[in-house]
DNA sequence: CAACATGAATGACCGTCAGTCATAATTTTC
DNA sequence: GAAAATTATGACTGACGGTCATTCATGTTG
């Protein structure tokens, strides 16, 4: 009796291909220029078929975006698997992330766009839930490594892991989110490039929470 | 003849109080879920009207916005005008952008939300035009400090203040947005204080950035 | 195999809303 | 005070998110 089986392997495999096809139409107009209907079509269903899979098309738009944090989370993972001193595993985090940035930006972008508090009104609980399940998994990754960073005494005992997890987070975002936005008019009229902004506030971030003995193998670690 | 003088501040007046409405609206549903009937409703004028006055909901968006911007000019002006060492200044700076996010929230919203890709279709040129001036103002207020405290010997030579402004700024900005996202779930299930993260986050970049000399007088005149 | 049952898929339809435009009201000009 | 010019109106349009009565495909039963 492999039947009902089959049908919900056929179910989850729908599922995905309507991500996908969401997927694509997101990437190309983002949540608010994308239509069902365009939807629909690049599905190759019909509209009211979406609604039985998603609830919605902000539903959907998260269905996308916690594929993105998969893939985020599976970059982290594997800095943090690496077999490397862990000031250099830190420093490979924040290169990660760029890295993820500048591969993924479509995913990124969605990043900054969820948060928007008007979006949240026709969502159902468990993809709302599963987002923010997603999320903390890449958090834990980010406050694991420092705290083994300050267990290994090469970040101060001082720093509250959760703490610098937050700062060294939101800055890196702070600084691509600008990147995003207007990368050619800092570099082309102000002279500045982004890129380089964003290392050395990771670095001087950094620097301010290594312990003194750390700092030199730091340096050559990073810069 | 002041007749067409009196006209156009009459004219003047009405797009005054059409964005007072806006802005009533706006703040309270924010982008989306505001429609123009309401704010044609709050502001007593029907909704073709509205559209003599401003091209699009964007674009009222944006005058709203361009208000916001100027609040925080003024602040800004005002600690620059301050008669103090320049070090304190810098750092009343950061202060005056932490007080326009607690006390200006809603705007502060409005330029995270700005940068919206989808939201630039059917806005003006002259409005797009008004907001980078406005912004550019505000930019060149950080810039100059920097400028003025790299001058002055406070902070290193080698820093270029653009960079360092984007740099905090930026970095402030996203803490900022966490703050606002979810200050709570970090004060509560992380127990983080997002506010203490975002003056860490400050000391350590402004510390990596002054001259030896200079960083007893910073400790004392901030932290 | 035919009658029936199940649930997946459809697309016409509904309500809402940004934006338009023909018409009306008001003000200015002569 | 009539013609002209300017300003205001709100019914209307098209687009879009979401719904639902109906159709269709597949599996079950006698």
């Amino acid at each position: 009796m492999g039947i009902t089986e089959r049908k919900e392997r056929e179910k989850e495999h729908r599922r995905e291909e309507i991500i996908d096809a969401a997927q694509t139409i997101f990437f190309q107009k983002g949540l608010q220029l994308a239509t069902m209907d365009e939807i629909a079509e690049a599905a190759e269903l019909s509209k009211g078929t979406l609604y039985l899979y998603y609830k919605s098309k902000e539903d959907l738009y998260l269905a996308v975006l916690a594929r993105g944090m998969d893939i985020l989370y599976d970059m982290f993972s594997t800095v943090v698997a690496e077999s490397e001193p862990i000031a250099k595993k830190i420093a490979h985090l924040l290169d990660a992330y760029l890295r993820y940035f500048k591969e993924q930006r479509n995913y990124f972008r969605m990043f900054f766009f969820f948060d928007n508090p008007q979006v949240h009104k026709q969502v159902s609980e468990e993809m709302l839930q599963a987002c923010a399940t997603h999320n903390m998994k890449v958090w834990n990754i980010v406050i694991g490594l420092i705290r083994e960073g300050i267990e290994e005494g090469v970040i101060d005992h001082s720093i509250d892991p959760k703490q610098a997890a937050v700062i060294l987070w939101a800055s890196s975002s702070g600084l691509m989110r600008q990147m995003d936005r207007e990368d050619h008019y800092w570099s082309d009229v102000m002279g500045v490039n982004l890129e380089e902004a964003l290392r050395r506030a990771n670095a001087m971030i950094l620097a301010s929470m290594m312990t003194e003995g750390a700092k030199t193998q730091f340096r050559e670690a990073v810069v």
